[in-house]
DNA sequence: TGTACATCAGTGAACGCGCGTTCACTGATGTAC
DNA sequence: TGTACATCAGTGAACGCGCGTTCACTGATGTAC
């Protein structure tokens, strides 16, 4: 069987996705390495052709998260203003869409209090997501504006928190309600008039 | 070695304190039965004389985890106005010690992102936890404000969130930057003129 | 009063399971001669 | 042109370890007689 010169790099970026969504699943501990190659239509053991060991794979599986949601992100505000941007942006974020499905959420939201725990490479992968989304923000926060760093910051911080909070509410209703008031005071906060 | 009627009772809160610090270092996956149990100075056989097995430790553990950030807080809050108080709260609450000591810090500031994924038992300890929290935090604000209740769901969030979110700093000034600067902008949200 | 017995918190060996990791092997195909 | 060999992604059995859970046992002391 040998393969096409790209085989191995397809081969390891569907593992790699595979990875991204189990570890928002059920966080870095719950993942299995069995499991993920599984999903990716492969046994176990060829798992350390592509990765030195499974922490390799968290740390890329946490960068491939991120990533995906830049890329998303970026497609939905491409042609916007910066208000209408940070507007769609919250629109998408502070949801019962996103409370319900962790897996294809954001780290920051599904991931913050278990990440601090992790080994160094899967830390700076993690750090790094959370600036690149910070930044991203401040791109978007008037230019004028003061302390817009530190803004996004204390933004993104009550958006995560709001959400993972929502996840902890059993209630559906409640946690829609939660959502929704929280939306409207972000929104606030970033300037944007209802 | 027959023992004092209060014996057992003693015991089982020796073996909850030293879960409810453990699941807050290392998460409910993180906590172990023989780890806690030596701990407590006992050998794991023992556990299951005082719980039917682990998930029912780990929501006592968190109970009590709740309860001893309610027992401080309202020690260290006790007889100031309800300014003050939000104050106190708010410079306890959002400090690089904080950041630095999840295992006695606060369950949703520590475990978030990981509860969600327990099974009942242990996210109906959580979820009572966090209405209890939402509630002291209304209780504090101004009697005559409108939506207390989703502000101070919103403040909550943002304080669980940015402590989080500071963890995964890795550069201890820049974290600590970023914690003064969301505690004046928790406080100038709470009406608290600095 | 003294003795046999019941009680029960705690002990520690053992079991079963899942999981990360290792490793000898497979087998299709490109390449050297 | 045909054949032997090298390559290497992927396979699957096996290993070791940690952990939750079970269970027969211990031994100090209160109680029944």
């Amino acid at each position: 069987m040998r393969y096409s010169d790209t085989h191995k790099q397809e081969t390891r970026q569907k593992v790699v996705k595979a990875a991204a969504r189990s570890v928002r699943a059920k966080g870095p501990e719950g993942v299995s390495v069995a499991e993920v190659m599984a999903e990716a239509g492969l046994t176990h053991g060829g798992f350390y052709a592509h990765f030195p060991n499974k922490e390799a794979l968290v740390a890329a599986a946490i960068e491939e998260a991120f990533g995906q949601s830049a890329r998303h992100f970026g497609r939905v505000t491409d042609g916007l203003s910066k208000a209408e941007a940070l507007a769609t942006f919250v629109d998408l974020y502070v949801t019962p869409e996103h409370r319900a499905h962790p897996e294809r959420g954001c780290p920051l939201a599904g991931l913050s209090s278990e990440l601090p725990r992790q080994g160094p490479p899967v830390r700076e992968a993690y750090e790094r997501g959370v600036q690149r989304l910070v930044g991203r923000i401040v791109g978007w926060l008037p230019d004028g504006m003061a302390d817009r760093e530190s803004l996004a910051v204390s933004l993104v911080a009550e958006m995560a928190g709001i959400v993972a909070l929502s996840r902890a509410i059993a209630d559906d209703d409640e946690a829609e309600r939660m959502l929704a008031a929280a939306r409207g005071r972000i929104k606030h906060r970033m300037g944007i008039v209802q």
